[in-house]
DNA sequence: GTCGGTGCAAACCTTTTGCAATCTA
DNA sequence: TAGATTGCAAAAGGTTTGCACCGAC
């Protein structure tokens, strides 16, 4: 799986994955695409998933965004350079089109920059509306 | 365990986990934590090392550090609000005290914020200089 | 017909938890 | 001594991998 690009056949699993990700205007869970590509290929295997993102990440398609003390979102590569937030109350990943550095980030003697990563939290402008919070599920800790 | 605060001990293990990440300018990754406290206290589990922090951040005195794409540090709260920066090459984490926000960020309509993280990527001073990359070792992928 | 892809289950890794022994107060 | 804490090993969660079968080309 490293060498010559060999066949790599289209299959109605990973069209619909490719689909999933491809036809999102944000950052996707895996259980999200799971659930997407589940409606066009049933008994979508979870592995299936895990093999397609890790195949469409290594030819450049897919990028992984890891929001901090949430988990992994997937979305389609090639966008323009932009950052993310992350809504407290359903969850969900968006991606914010403005990027506070106008020049590099000044940093300590020495040190350089190579690349830079921001997630916003709060609420999106559905969540902001409700009184009354929904219930964090999983793992959503956070500092 | 949730709630009167009944107790608590002071135990030599406790201890030394307390002093490494108080003593550190930086978030310590779990390897770095039990390694140092372990220089203390030989013999430390590394279930002790997790009830520990797991303590500590409910007491409020540490906060978890998700660098994305590397994995979870920890650093003594009380800090005034900063950033981080992740060395790409000695997979340090280092506190940044400038934050590009002077003013609440831009957001869509309807969207709030609540907080923000931002960790900056590079090489730090030291690996700055070596003319080749150390080897990385582990789930260190980034996007 | 080939050989890449899929699904399932086992393997892995990291973090959490149960439990008996140990140690603090 | 009582009850919190520890260390070990088992359990739990999430992701990866081995393998036989299936399907794209």
């Amino acid at each position: 799986m490293r060498k010559s690009p060999s066949a790599a056949r289209r299959t109605r699993q990973r069209d619909a994955i490719e689909k999933v990700i491809g036809s999102s205007d944000r950052p996707l869970a895996l259980e999200e695409i799971l659930a997407g590509a589940s409606r066009e290929v049933r008994e979508l295997g979870i592995a299936t998933v895990y093999r397609s993102i890790k195949l469409l990440t290594e030819r450049g398609q897919v990028v992984s965004v890891e929001v901090p003390g949430v988990g992994v979102r997937y979305e389609s590569s090639g966008k323009a350079h932009h950052h993310h937030f992350h809504c407290n109350g359903c969850e969900k990943t968006f991606d914010l089109h403005a990027c506070p550095f106008t020049e590099p980030p000044s940093l300590p003697d020495g040190f350089s920059h190579e690349t830079h990563a921001i997630t916003i939290f709060g609420k999106c402008d559905t969540c902001g509306h409700r009184p009354k919070p929904q219930e964090r599920r999983r793992t959503a800790r956070r500092a």
